[in-house]
DNA sequence: CCGCAGCTTAAATGAACCTGAAAATGTGTC
DNA sequence: GACACATTTTCAGGTTCATTTAAGCTGCGG
């Protein structure tokens, strides 16, 4: 899941985004409107939590701009007035969540966590498919011969992000997007790799290699 | 586990906060509305102790402002009057227990136990797991041949918080947050130091490292 | 049967973690 | 205050393991 924060507070932002890589997620951290815009339009996040009140241009904005190009990533709104009618207007901005400050990470968590279900229409804590499943606090798989596997951080990514969008083709590009937070990397082979782990896991069957496009998570059938 | 007590008797206050550390908890301290506003939502305590005879705003205003905005931490509540009419305000605004001032120091810890256990819904009084055993009295362990160590206070700490959240992945950040009291964190090697000692005593499988994640106490299965 | 996309293994890297001891800080006692 | 003692924290070196790179191999598709 690659998540872009956008918050402006030095000491806030770069705690957050420590806090939500210890979750899980893949993290970018923006401090100003102009940056969140571009980055919002570039890279197709899971979810974006955008802080109201930034230096240059106002968060309400940054949305209202994305929505109206078409942009339908999952938006969560921080504000540091918990007013009811800013939290109106960023409804109407097409916000999907809000969520006022000071609030506790915990909680913050756990509407990043409803917000990904929602726009996945998967179950969160739990996910299961294809004979295996997921224990998302524990970050281990349980597999069919009920033998359980601890993943390493990588790994527990990956597979999360291919459980929640079964028998979808997804490329290796759009799976280094969707796990790491830095966009450098080029060419390399690392997906590839984690894929191989991940089948020797999970049974080499569950994971299927479409050439040329990518690979699918595909439910038994 | 973290507690917040507000108290602005500037006597019981600081004794009250600690006869509570001796008792293995990490307390913070304030006397007015404002600053346990400030705290309670900027902190993720395990507990707050709140006095509603605060000099500036109502401790019940307090409490409803957090729970307002979701904050859902446990409550206790303390009054010098043990007036019904209040109590039931009390609950009514979202306190989780009430306690009638004067009282027993061993009464208010008993509560603080009961509501921790009643929020991480595990039992209390002889925290058990992995063959071990914590007594929360006298603030020692038990391990499974037989010996009994005295622990020291950050030992214990520790101990407990990991035997509270068997299973669950905690990072190092995440423990501080919950065993130390002031947040003057930086970069150190405490919780290593810490984990070390407690592996010493408890045998170097019971606490498992989950690399670039964090620690987990897990059930021996 | 040629070329490219993906497979597979092994090895390099470096941050994360471990560990023992020393330094700092705290606590009680005379 | 000055002492002994206990606890906490820092430090420095050594080790481990998740991640990445690299390199040769396989096999599909044209």
């Amino acid at each position: 899941m690659r998540l872009l924060l956008v918050e402006d507070d030095p000491k806030l932002g770069p705690r957050l985004a420590e806090d939500l890589r210890g979750k899980g997620f893949a993290v970018d951290l923006v401090s100003t409107g102009i940056d969140a815009e571009f980055m919002g339009d570039e890279i197709p996040y899971d979810v974006v939590i955008l802080d109201l009140g930034l230096p240059d241009i106002s968060g309400l904005d940054v949305l209202r701009s994305w929505r109206s190009k078409g942009n339908s990533q999952a938006v969560l709104i921080l504000t540091a007035r918990d007013d009811w009618q800013e939290r109106v207007d960023g409804f109407q901005s097409g916000a999907d969540d809000y969520l006022g400050k000071p609030f506790h990470f915990e909680e913050l968590i756990e509407r990043v966590n409803a917000l990904i279900r929602r726009t996945n229409q998967k179950v969160g804590s739990g996910l299961a498919a294809g004979g295996i499943s997921l224990d998302e606090r524990k970050q281990t798989v349980t597999t069919d011969d009920g033998q359980e596997y601890e993943l390493t951080g990588t790994e527990f990514r990956l597979l999360r992000y291919m459980m929640m969008h079964q028998n979808e083709i997804l490329s290796k590009t759009h799976l280094t997007e969707h796990i790491y937070d830095d966009v450098s990397d080029k060419d390399s082979n690392v997906i590839e790799v984690y894929i191989r782990r991940l089948r020797k896991i999970l049974g080499e069957d569950l994971i299927k290699t479409k050439r040329g496009q990518g690979y699918v998570f595909e439910e038994r059938s």
